[in-house]
DNA sequence: CTTTCATAGATCCTATAGGAAATCTCCCAG
DNA sequence: CTGGGAGATTTCCTATAGGATCTATGAAAG
């Protein structure tokens, strides 16, 4: 895997060379996303390592930091496995924890983003054009995406660090995207988070809380119906 | 660093030895956690496997899962550092998803606990003494463990993994822990520990959850008394 | 005496090698 | 023909070595 040197006049802190590590982790996450490394699939290291023309040690250190994000599990002296795709126990509680942490977060939002959050708000709803309906794998993504920067963002304007922490420690749209690449409702997803930024931008916390909650509850229903 | 065989008859699935790397990250933990590396301190590769008689390869793999779960922070090319006591902000962040999390889960977990889930409470809260009067750094450590214990069992039996593990991966223990060593009011926290399982007992899911939030609220105004 | 620069030493990152453990394949016996 | 056992191969884990990068120290110049 090549390495790549940093041009002059580089930012402070940035190390002048590609850490193959990190490089390696978001790779792999890519790879879990996309099916690549199909769902349980083991992980052969020594195979992985030629395939991505890498040594072991990056490769295992990647490892071990997608087993503690819950992306992989270890089983020692045997190897790794690629988590499964959610179970529908899996994917209720995911969802039932998002049900906890995100319409607090949008209350929060509504309550505390200033002119500048409200801006970047904006920004990523204009950002994102209505899919094209029979788009298929590219659009799916690019929706997933979207879907994945406008809740960070909501769970970050709420300034509550943890809170923000723990909603990126979920993966969700990594799990989500995995469940189907057909989420042909885009239409209505798009809907309900211009809902959710009306609420936003008004500076009203109820309403916020209530959109994202209803918002939650219809993207359930919608992917429960792609599970098994 | 030792390692040691399994007896016969070991349950399936365990490794015939133990992996290094799974015990250095338990024991970089503890060091974590009790100070042994200060806060904010820099974590020296060579060293620290020097010190713990390993080599740096299963040292870099824990320090890697700790990266993800966000005990240690790294600078490329420059090394790891042991995460800051959390600040006030941070600490109050901390409570907040706690409180987000916890009296949820506390009334889940009077619905759903059965039988054998409350003797398991029940056994908890007897196995816990009350801590001596002036009892000093471990009398805190055993009422932090068990702290730990009895939270995560209430979020373990509320039955929802995606909860737990949201919980888990605060560490929030080993980050209050390491804020004071002198919490000489675990008796209270005992009294309000019992109110808890009292709810729990009577399957009352309302009584448990105004019982955990009470608690929440209790505790982190004890703790924030000792911060900067 | 202070500051700057250069060099040396320390540290980080990754490749590689070797031993332990698991897995797979083939052969033999029933 | 099937099942079990043995051996070979593959895979996992960790130690070590070497190159890249950072840091610290010492010397020289102002």
């Amino acid at each position: 895997m090549p390495s790549t040197q940093q041009p002059e006049g580089r930012a402070a802190r940035l190390p002048r060379r590609q850490i193959l590590t990190d490089e390696v982790y978001e790779t792999l996450k890519a790879m879990i996303m996309n099916s690549e490394i199909t769902a349980g699939a083991r992980v052969n290291i020594d195979a992985l390592a030629r395939d991505l023309r890498v040594s072991q040690t990056p490769l295992r250190e990647a490892l071990a930091r997608l087993e503690s994000d819950g992306l992989v599990t270890k089983a020692a002296l045997k190897g790794y496995s690629v988590s499964q795709v959610l179970t529908r126990a899996e994917f209720e509680d995911l969802y039932e924890l998002r049900r906890l942490l995100e319409p607090w977060a949008a209350a929060r939002c509504a309550e505390r983003a200033g002119r500048a959050g409200r801006a970047r708000l904006q920004a990523e709803m204009s950002s994102c054009r209505e899919p094209a309906p029979a788009g298929g794998y590219q659009s799916y993504r690019r929706m997933t995406e979207h879907d994945q920067r406008f809740h960070g963002l909501i769970t970050e304007l709420a300034g509550n660090r943890a809170v923000q922490a723990s909603f990126e420690r979920t993966h969700c749209h990594l799990h989500l995207f995995r469940i189907s690449y057909a989420d042909r409702l885009g239409t209505q997803t798009l809907l309900e988070h211009h809902r959710i930024l009306d609420a936003l931008l008004a500076g009203d916390p109820e309403q916020a809380a209530a959109a994202m909650l209803a918002h939650l509850d219809a993207s359930r229903a919608r992917l429960s119906a792609h599970l098994p």
